[in-house]
DNA sequence: CATAAAGCTTACGTTGACGTAAACGTTAGA
DNA sequence: TCTAACGTTTACGTCAACGTAAGCTTTATG
């Protein structure tokens, strides 16, 4: 029974989550250096909890995004609560704002890429109809 | 009449397409380094056309996209015409149904953040209900 | 005519995001 | 017991994507 079971665990090695997310320790411990993740010890040792799963899944979206360490940094900071501080609250709100309207404008980029890619495409099947039989 | 006409122009300084992006000069030679945009020259000054600036929007779209130059320049040559043969074919289409593969991951992103960013906003607001009269 | 604005090349510097290596500690199994 | 597998820290290396500076030429204009 070699369960890989990633759910109903508690808590994770390091070498548990880069085989998971399929990137190196180097980087999870890096991650950490940065802020992003500040997993408990056992002695030396880093334990995982769930949370820190997470924030690591949300900190892996961001890059596919072309999002740096800093800004998914900013952005995971947002959903974290405890924000009691009005002031800091409405710096939240507007970097939300912000953040939605790039995104906003990465999904215009992505339909506009996908509309280029598809005709790139048919150009392409064409050309080999009309050139595939020499 | 001071017009900022950016079409109906035949031709373009680099430095007026670093005004139009908002890049540096430096930006625009150095995709030009990397093979992603050949202008023309009148003596040592490079002329750029049409097709230069709108390979410049294309480089600048992929950016925001979080594609290396070279990826850029990868999907940017996808476009260009006469590729005659078979195999280059085969091999761009192949190209383009991967690069489609990964837009289409970064929609399921974009979608998933953009609804934790209005989780994180909704909470923000609420606290600041609960919160804001202290 | 000079001087400011824009262009050029060459080349070293910088920043982010890790890679890689060294040198060491801990623990489980043959 | 020893060694293989995992963990740790520290630190220098690397690569992409430019920044920045030097030093030079060409073009416009008061």
């Amino acid at each position: 029974m070699e369960k890989t079971q990633s759910d109903s665990i508690i808590e994770y090695s390091i070498s548990q989550l880069s085989k998971e997310f399929d990137i190196t320790t180097r980087s999870i411990r890096h991650y950490e250096d940065l802020g992003l993740l500040s997993p408990t010890r056992r002695g030396q040792t880093r334990i995982y909890a769930q949370a820190d799963r997470t924030r690591l899944r949300l900190i892996l979206r961001g890059k596919r995004l072309g999002l740096s360490l800093e800004d998914s940094r900013e952005i995971i900071d947002m959903y974290e609560p405890g924000k009691t501080n009005v002031d800091q609250l409405k710096k939240l709100i507007d970097a939300i704002q912000l953040q939605r309207s790039k995104l906003n404008q990465q999904l215009d980029d992505i339909s506009k890429l996908l509309k280029d890619l598809n005709q790139a495409e048919a150009d392409c099947i064409d050309a080999l109809k009309t050139n595939g039989s020499q």
